[in-house]
DNA sequence: CGTGTAAGGAATTCTGACACG
DNA sequence: CGTGTAAGGAATTCTGACACG
């Protein structure tokens, strides 16, 4: 699953364009990062940067919640 | 030149985000696509939305114009 | 536990214009 | 011609909290 994508793991997104990609909540998408599945970067303004990957990341979470699997079981399957 | 990349062309970055990749200012990027060099989207509140594609194509016409070529060349030769 | 919302502040983006040249 | 800037408004993002359960 690792790609050979240039622009895949670039944060260059704030999180207006991801919820619009992802059908996620800002709320929910902030809640996945407090329980440490995903990782955005901050700019200099801390405002929140996603980039490709974070958005299948996030749709993927968003999935397994839909299937009753709780944050906790997600951040193990992480290791 | 056509590369076959499912993320290249999709409209996802503010200004912002592309003056720091790009090292350009606001004004320039906006100044250019007043001259129909670029062509961002805009979204539902019409803030302007660039793709990894418009990056690509800002740092040659960027260095087009330091080279002296004028903005009408430029736009002649994307026919 | 996961998500919605109201609250107030800080940072972003937009347009049209004046400036220099 | 290409770019800087000040101006004011509109939209965005952030945090901490209360709510439900």
């Amino acid at each position: 699953m690792t790609k050979n994508h240039p622009y895949l793991d670039e944060k260059v997104m704030t999180i207006k364009i991801v919820t619009e990609m992802t059908g996620l909540s800002e709320r929910q998408v902030r809640y996945y990062e407090e329980r440490e599945l995903i990782f955005p970067k901050r700019n200099s303004s801390g405002t929140r940067m996603y980039s490709f990957s974070d958005i299948e990341r996030l749709m993927d979470i968003a999935e397994k919640i839909e299937d009753g699997v709780r944050t906790r079981e997600l951040r193990k399957d992480l290791f």
